[in-house]
DNA sequence: GAAAATACCGAAATGCTTTTCGGTACGTTA
DNA sequence: TAACGTACCGAAAAGCATTTCGGTATTTTC
């Protein structure tokens, strides 16, 4: 067991003031020579470094941010942290103004109301520079209010207040890319196994997929069907479909999970995959994607690129005025062997 | 676009001496009117307490941390966020003391020493308590050294420095966990199905999966099948395996994804699991364990609890002196329809 | 050589809260 | 009534870095 010293009054960080004792300068001098302010001599700045560099002096940003008004953190306030969406929007969010520049606090409200108000207040104590909430779904979530002092914007589920500003993956446009991708493979049969309909995103992605089909003259063919979000319903429901339309030659799915079950289901039946019929996934989840056989083609909501952009957001708020309303971020097909065959 | 106002001069947050000015009352009194403390006439305490409710007062943390010299955050930098194994352990560290109580900075150095560089001097500009690594694997990591002022964990991946205090879970006891249930479901023909041997998961899951064999006096049937941590080798694995050995009645696999290859090759083949065949997985990834069919039964490494103690290991260590060496963590079994029929 | 400009440096205020310690005002005791 | 104790409150320092502004010392200009 080694003892090691840690804050003790012995090794306490360095300040400021350690830096000006050792360099013979003043504390005002030490903080120019070491922020490149030029109002001082470069032998001073020297030797003010070198003090620096000597007990090794990092500038604490607590007292550089309660001067400066800003703290350079931002607030990531999520609902659920299981789901697998989030984690690439908080991806995205640290990674926004490369590494190190903002920091971000992350909370888990685990569908708390009451959490959730207890870390609201937390981010506001240590006085964040802004709040994104991520949802776990597309659907419009409570608004925060208006009565914070800092710029909030909702990134995935929507705020339902419009006054606020949220940022949501295109579903619509996302099964719309999904049809007209089969229907350049050539397909014209085409059918819809999607999850549970009290989800805006399975909604969307139908009125998408009807867009797509009508723009080519095309019907779905027999109704959309919903259930859940999984793997059974997707093979469940493949084996009723093709009961029913055995002649369809193209599925496309309302996620990769429903996707995996379809291709479980064809392949028990004996129906090839893409030849005899082709399978579209959707959210790209690559260990669900790349792993299934034949690959899964998927739409991609770049839900990182999303996450970059609110944490953009939450800072242009700060500087110039707000904006509101819900912006719709593009999507982006991903080919892979269940659509196209392998050469 | 609605114009809103966020720290503009106008409508700055409210500050203690706003408070006092008006109760009527000095700065410290209001701060120990706030704060609980006893020497506080009831009369003014319900002044200066009705004074903050009016202008929403909430206590600068920041000023409060400058002064106390803790700041009541942790950083957690991690290599590897896509990983799935990140963020459960992310979930216990920021939970660890109530919601709120302490916050964590998320950082993914995205497998770059440099950003972990920055990402470090970040942290400890902003004065963090501590400092949780996570790593993307079991296998050591390189010690981020002892000349930081604040203790570091080293979560899941441990420090190649034994000074260093490390969590990680104990992959012997979970090998021989799971064979160890296999026997108890009468199984005695046992095989192995592992991931990538370069993996210190892989080998320490093996060495518990003889140990549990022996103590039943039995042998692994074939050699151990290491190569990749994927379905498709599940597949290929149980292959050949059932080619070589028709005669095995349970498998060990080293990973829920690669049960998942497993139990689609024994379905192509006719086996039927579990009364033919038993099969578990390793990490009880819920999505694909409870999915799969039948359901998978799989080992689960306790990682939020294993971030829950990282938080904790690291205030301990600022408080009484440091712990050091590597901590092996209990894991525990997690019975589906894959080992044991359903009723 | 004197006046003005320049370069460099430092004292002090600022941001916000907590804590210590000294000081009133009141009530209590001998 | 004098001496003392108690309850309550406020001034000020501490925590650390930044910035403004006034002040020397040096250089430039006429």
């Amino acid at each position: 067991m080694a003892r090691v010293e840690h804050g003790s009054a012995a090794s306490r960080q360095a300040t400021l003031s350690d830096v000006a004792r050792i360099a013979g300068v003043s504390i005002a001098t030490a903080s120019k020579a070491i922020n490149g302010r030029d109002e001082v001599a470069p032998a001073t700045r020297r030797r003010v470094l070198e003090a620096a560099e000597q007990i090794s002096f990092t500038p604490n940003q607590l007292a550089r941010s309660l001067l400066a008004g800003r703290t350079g953190t931002v607030g990531l306030l999520t609902s659920d942290l299981e789901g697998r969406f989030v984690i690439p929007i908080l991806m995205g969010a640290e990674d926004a103004f490369g590494a190190g520049q903002v920091n971000v606090f992350l909370c888990d409200a685990r569908g708390d109301a009451i959490r959730e108000q207890h870390h609201i207040k937390a981010l506001l104590n240590r006085r964040v520079d802004g709040i994104i909430v991520v949802g776990r779904q597309t659907d419009p979530r409570p608004s925060l209010g208006h009565s914070l002092p800092v710029p909030v914007v909702y990134a995935y589920a929507p705020s339902d207040d419009p006054a606020d500003l949220s940022l949501t993956p295109d579903n619509r446009a996302g099964g719309r890319l999904a049809v007209e991708h089969l229907i350049s493979c050539g397909r014209s049969r085409i059918a819809h196994i999607t999850g549970d309909p009290a989800y805006a995103a399975a909604r969307d992605r139908l009125l998408g997929v009807r867009d797509g089909l009508q723009a080519a003259g095309l019907d779905l063919v027999g109704d959309a069907m919903f259930s859940a979000w999984s793997e059974h319903w997707g093979r469940d429901a493949a084996a009723m479909l093709l009961a029913q339309h055995p002649e369809i030659d193209g599925i496309v799915c309302g996620s990769d999970q429903i996707a995996r079950g379809v291709l479980d289901t064809l392949r028990d039946l004996g129906r090839t995959v893409p030849d005899d019929i082709a399978v579209i996934g959707y959210d790209n989840w690559e260990v669900l994607a790349t792993n299934a056989r034949p690959e899964l083609t998927s739409i991609d909501a770049n839900l990182q690129e999303l996450g970059r952009l609110a944490a953009k957001r939450v800072f242009t708020a700060l500087d110039d005025e707000a904006r509101s309303g819900t912006e719709y971020l593009p999507v982006r097909l991903v080919i892979r062997g269940s659509t196209i065959a392998r050469r």
